[in-house]
DNA sequence: AATATTATCGTCATAAATACAAAAAAATGT
DNA sequence: ACATTTTTTTGTATTTATGACGATAATATT
């Protein structure tokens, strides 16, 4: 029938999101082939014939940054016949949410981190992408405390704090947050005290149970903080 | 590279849900093809070249059911490589929630409409991609009022609640439910009544403005009802 | 010892969710 | 016309969640 083409190539292209230097980063890859050339784009490969999708995330996580094993979820696939200028390519989108500490592969001229409020020209549509990708961030963020997942394993109540008002975009309150995340399922209190700050020391807490979509109540409101 | 096959077919799939004799149901095709010749599916249609996955999807509804400008959602995209007994095909699945009346097309042999209770059995991953719509409609059920795309352009109040029951699988308290719908942005209360009970008629309601998604507070909750 | 900084804690007011039952309206049948 | 039946419609009290708000305690530094 007319037009019906029916093969086409498929990719999955990866939002790697972490906190580095205060600030919410996403890591992008040079590229060193046409089309873009030499912009900026996130890491993504071709899907093979033997692996599923979630699969060939994993596997061109692993090979361009070398990280393993970590939260990966789908987005969306994106597949305007214009978004690749030579070909057509619709690509499956996901989104990781990492620990900058366990983020083991040293960043050269060609994979770096950049502040998503600051980002480079990009190649494709990765711009909308990301976008995306945190307006997903932000709804998961309101449904459980996700953000455990950017932090170390053990960390301050401040500095998770610090990670959902970078994350929101919006102040929170102290007390509140702590009185909410503090009936948070799979949080537990440590007795060990963080040394860094160069005033009083906090308490630290780690997650216990990976229990993601666990709960459902609102974690972080929408509105004014 | 070894094993970087780069093109694979590309599907798009529909979940299409109405209400209908009082119960939730899914418009399945009897496949006339192999794979799973005479096996009902979900109706889908492989992507044009020069269609976004969107149109792709529109159109696909169109020609199989002749239904059109609804409301469609892009929901997963399932790309096992053995969801398909013959080739390599990743498939992108949409859902829609239709009115019954607005369904002109004559269910045939061929293509109708199953309890989603009582499913024959389905071709592909098809059981899996129906129950994850559903899982889908549930949520967005809790976010907002659409289950209105299910009901009639004017409706009672009482209809809306079975349809929310029929979907959350759960009673919920009338008085309740209706001091949380009357509050909704976009339902207007008409001066007609229904006529079709033989008892007392009750109030019709229609919605005015479609704000999907405009509602960010849960609108019903997951617990107990 | 004084100072500066950060962590930690509680209450009140408001809003939202839930549980719960009785009365009013219309159609039907007598 | 009246009684019966069925369905619609409405309110309140309780509990729970949310949001606003400022003071004190702990530690490191000087």
């Amino acid at each position: 029938m007319f037009n019906e083409i029916k093969t086409h190539e498929i990719t999955v292209d990866i939002v790697i999101l972490t906190i580095k230097d205060d600030a919410l980063q996403v890591l992008l890859v040079k590229r060193n082939n046409e089309p873009f050339k030499d912009k900026w784009a996130i890491p993504g490969g071709y899907v093979r014939m033997s692996e599923n999708l979630d699969e060939a995330a994993m596997r061109v996580l692993k090979e361009k940054t070398n990280v393993d094993n970590i939260y990966l979820e789908q987005l969306y696939t994106f597949g305007d016949p214009l978004r690749h200028p030579v070909s057509r390519v619709i690509t499956c989108a996901y989104f990781a949410l990492i620990r900058a500490e366990d983020f083991n592969v040293v960043t050269t001229p060609e994979i770096a981190w950049h502040k998503v409020s600051d980002l480079p020209p990009l190649a494709f549509d990765h711009k909308e992408i990301i976008e995306y990708s945190l307006k997903r961030t932000r709804e998961r963020l309101e449904m459980c405390p996700v953000a455990y997942q950017l932090l170390n394993e053990k960390f301050t109540l401040t500095e998770m704090q610090k990670a959902y008002e970078m994350i929101m975009g919006k102040k929170l309150d102290k007390r509140n947050f702590r009185k909410k995340v503090i009936t948070t399922d799979g949080l537990r209190e440590l007795n060990e005290f963080s040394k860094s700050s160069s005033k009083r020391p906090a308490r630290l807490y780690t997650f216990d149970s990976i229990k993601l979509n666990s709960k459902r109540a609102h974690f972080i409101k929408k509105g004014s903080g």
